[in-house]
DNA sequence: CAGATTACATACTTATCGGTACAGAAGTTA
DNA sequence: TAACTTCTGTACCGATAAGTATGTAATCTG
């Protein structure tokens, strides 16, 4: 899977650190809100550099958004194999405030590609769409299993608990892309944690 | 307050109608998908009337936020009045599924324009973050009423609990607006309902 | 009626959008 | 060296963005 047989010039730049620059971009941006002069100037190459790696803004943003996923929702993964569902929820919502507050870019990519993206193509729609139920159907699969464990102490239903907690997290990630501090998301994670029904 | 003295051409439209419609599109669309052309086809007039009746794009999205928090977030405050602190989380919650999925148009307006306007311009942006602070104020005055009162059953912190309210409320937000159905945010409601702590 | 005032419709402005044609530069292969 | 391939930089494309100049139509005041 590496570069062999490499004809013609060589390219100038680190497709991979362009490609961390663009996702950047659009994580503070959106989709739409990200133009392409955003995006060159950022990745620091050319228009038809960006167009001859990685094929036009669309193809561009689902890459990024590939290396989103593998590189700030590793967590996400880690977290469903916490023991219980206590442990999967604590995971979960300290692991989002990292994400969403840790570094240069705030908010979750997910859910602001989800909100902001209203008007863009149908396909980059169906994207997006599709990583968000993938996320759910894991976290679904996962709460399924601490029931059938017996972790919680009243009647639970898989799915709703999931979309409950993928509020939580959603709702955590709204607020930090409305400046909201550490601390005041931490506060959401022990309010929901203080009442979480299970072991 | 009413149309007195007018002199001149009368215009041939109802502004308050066409600002109900220009609602719409800015619900839908987020401020900076929407465009003109979006607004005036929706809106039935051309572009120098509106101009001359509304300002600009900028100022005729926050009059048609002022239309949407007088009518669909009026639930808000009729919520806040409910006797117990459970009976406002009741309210709110279901309140919230009513107006994001309840119409043509999904999910929150407030956070669809505090997600997707992160790179509108900076007015536009604080004037958002004012209507976003004034409903988590009102929300947090409540709560401390309602610890004043005695309704929560554990040590509860006015803010925190707010917080924790308003992810949810956010969280459904999103939820909606990526195509949930009103059964499923009702099961958002009914597991945050089933272990709030207040009676 | 005449004049002032306001709204309407067409057509335009400048700026930016995503995307690309083209020519030259920088490598490999023979 | 020559031929080939691929990347880079400039300068451009048509489409669309927000916003407006201008002429005309409709109403009120006198």
């Amino acid at each position: 899977m590496e570069k062999l047989a490499v004809r013609g010039r060589p390219r100038e730049f680190d497709a991979q650190v362009a490609l961390a620059a663009a996702l950047r971009v659009f994580w503070t941006k959106g989709y739409e809100g990200a133009s392409l002069t955003d995006l060159t100037e950022a990745m620091g190459i050319t228009r038809p550099s960006l167009y001859a790696a990685f094929g036009n803004k669309e193809a561009l943003f689902k890459q990024a958004f590939d290396l989103y996923e593998a590189e700030k929702l590793a967590y996400v993964a880690a977290a469903l194999n916490a023991p219980t569902a206590r442990g999967v929820a604590e995971n979960l919502l300290y692991g989002a405030i990292d994400t969403v507050t840790g570094g240069e870019c705030r908010g979750c990519m997910g859910v602001i590609a989800a909100v902001a993206c209203q008007s863009a193509e149908p396909s980059l729609r169906n994207d997006i769409e599709r990583r968000t139920e993938s996320a759910r159907k894991a976290m679904i699969d996962r709460m399924q299993r601490a029931i059938d464990e017996g972790d919680f102490t009243v009647p639970t239903d898989a799915e709703g608990i999931t979309r409950y907690v993928l509020a939580l997290l959603q709702g955590m990630s709204v607020q930090a892309g409305g400046g909201a501090k550490r601390e005041e998301l931490q506060q959401v994670a022990q309010a929901a944690l203080a009442v979480w029904p299970s072991r």
